[in-house]
DNA sequence: CGGGATGTTGAGGCAAGTCAATCTAAGTGG
DNA sequence: CCACTTAGATTGACTTGCCTCAACATCCCG
C-alpha cells in the first residue's frame, strides 16, 4: 500500500500518494523523490496521532481509516474541530510546529508519513505543489467559515441535517435516496462537533426517525430518506463539493 | 502612499507593501516587479468592495480604514466572517474565483490592488512568497477554528470579552490596563459577528459596565478596566499573535 | 432643533442545557 | 452459548440563557 523507505522494493503500483490530487500532476522524477521522503504509518483504533502543543515531526497524508480531530480550550472544555479520512492531509505548514489540536485515530488507521522538514524542502523546490497546496489550504478555510455559519446561525435540528449530508458526501457521492451511510463516532463526539450535548444530539435524531426523514440500521448505521428534507432544514442549496481536508 | 501604475512617479519611499510581512524579505528586483504589478485604489466608507459570488478580479492589500466581510446564507441570514484591517489581504488564491463572501468598506478604505492573475503568476515565480501565503494560509484556518470554538463553547459573555480582547490586540499591542479601544462597527455587525443579537450585546456590554470591567465614552469607545476579568470571562489564556488576516 | 438611525432596557417565551433514570448494544468470562 | 457487565444511547422532567417583541433612550447629522 506504501511506497515509503520501510516498504522499499516492494510493488509500488498501488501507492496511493501519487493518486492525491496535491500530488497527481507530478512529473515521474518529482514524484519519485517525495515517495522516497514518505514512509508507511499505522496507527491501531484510539491511538493519538499528534498531540496538541506537542512539536509536531511528521506530516500525514491518511490512505485509510478515520481520524478525529479535537482542541482542548483552556477551561477545559472539548471542541472536536473535524474529521479527517482517506486523502486528507494531517499536520501542515505551519509557523511554530506546535500542534493546534490532539488527532485521534478513531478506527486502525494507515498513512503515508513524512518529516516536517522533508515536506516544507520538498514545497520550497515544487512551486506548483505549494501552490495547490495554498488553494487547498483556502478550501480549507471556506469550509471553516461554512462551519462557523453553521454553529452561529442554525438551530440543533439544522446543524444535524447538515452534519448529516456531509456525512453522506464527504467520502461518496451522493446519489439519490435512499442513502446509508455509517456514522462510525459516538454521539458524544457529533454533540461535541456540533457544538450540542449528546442529548441533544440524540433527541433531534430520534425526531427526523419519527418524521421519517431518516431510519436506523443500529446506531451508527443511518438510513437517509428524504434528502430534501434534510437540505430543507439544513437551510442549504448546494454543499460543498469534496475536496481534500486539512488537519493542523 | 501608493507605488502602483497609478502613481508612477510619485515619491516611493513611504509605500507600505514593501512592508506588509509577506513581502518583506524580497529583493529589490522583486519588489519593483511586485509594485508594477499594483494600482492604488480607494473605497469611500459604505462601498462594497467585492460581492459574493462574484468574480474578483483583484486582490487588494489594505493600507488604511476597515472591512467588513459577511455572507448571506441560503435562507436570507447574514453571518459577518471577520474584518479586515491595514496590513490584511483581501481576496486571496481559490479554486474558483467567486468571491466566499462580501467585503464592503466600514470607512474609508485605502488599498493596493492587484490583477488576480498577475498576481497567481508572481506567487508561481516566487515559491517563497507562495510558501509564507500558505504559512499565512495555516494562521487564518487556525483562527477559524479559534472562531467556532468560540461560537460552539462559549456564552455571550465569553463571546464578547474575546471579542473586545481581539479588537485591542488586533491592530495594537496591548499594553497594561486601562486600555482605550475603538469599536467602529454597529452592535449590530457584533452580533452577527458573535451569532448573537443586538440586544444581547447590548446587555453584556452594560453588565460588564456595572461589573466596572469596562467603561463607555461613547457607545463606540471602550475602556478595558480589567484585562485579567476579560480574559477570566473569555475563558483563555493566550490571545492568538497579531498576523496577517486574509479574507476569501 | 427635529428625526431617523443606533443603542438600551424590560417582559415573556422557547430551544437547548442539566440532571437523572432507563434502555440497548456489544463485549467478556464462566 | 448465555448470563453478566459496561459503555453508549435514549427518554423524561426541570432549568436557564438567549431570542423575540416592544418600548424607550441616545446619538448624529442635516
Amino acid at each position: 500500500m506504501f511506497c515509503g523507505k520501510e516498504n522499499t522494493g516492494t510493488v509500488c503500483g498501488q501507492c496511493v500518494i501519487g493518486e492525491i490530487a496535491l500530488f497527481s500532476y507530478l512529473d515521474n522524477g518529482s514524484l519519485r523523490k517525495l515517495r522516497s521522503l514518505a514512509a508507511g504509518a499505522y496507527f491501531p483504533s484510539g491511538r493519538t496521532i499528534v498531540e496538541q502543543g506537542q512539536e509536531q515531526e511528521h506530516v500525514f497524508v491518511i490512505t485509510r481509516g478515520l481520524v478525529k480531530l479535537y482542541r482542548l480550550t483552556a477551561d477545559g472544555q472539548r471542541q472536536i474541530t473535524g474529521f479527517l479520512g482517506a486523502g486528507d492531509l494531517l499536520g501542515s505548514i505551519k509557523r511554530n510546529a506546535q500542534a493546534y489540536c490532539t488527532a485521534e485515530a478513531m478506527t486502525d488507521v494507515e498513512a503515508c508519513s513524512i518529516q516536517r522538514a522533508n515536506f516544507t524542502n520538498f514545497l520550497q523546490d515544487q512551486p506548483r505543489v505549494c501552490f495547490n497546496l495554498l488553494v487547498a489550504a483556502t478550501d480549507e478555510i471556506e469550509a471553516r467559515y461554512d462551519h462557523s455559519i453553521l454553529l452561529a446561525r442554525k438551530h440543533a435540528n439544522g446543524r444535524l441535517a447538515a452534519f448529516l449530508l456531509l456525512m453522506a458526501l464527504r467520502w461518496r457521492s451522493l446519489e439519490d435516496a435512499p442513502v446509508v451511510i455509517h456514522v462510525p463516532m459516538p454521539r458524544s463526539d457529533i454533540a461535541d462537533h456540533l457544538g450540542l450535548t449528546t442529548e441533544t444530539v440524540s433527541r433531534v435524531l430520534s425526531q427526523f426517525k419519527n418524521r421519517g426523514i431518516i431510519e436506523f440500521q443500529g446506531p451508527k448505521t443511518i438510513v437517509l430518506r428524504s434528502i430534501a428534507a434534510l437540505y430543507d432544514l439544513a437551510g442549504l442549496e448546494e454543499l460543498p463539493r469534496p475536496r481534500m481536508a486539512m488537519g493542523l
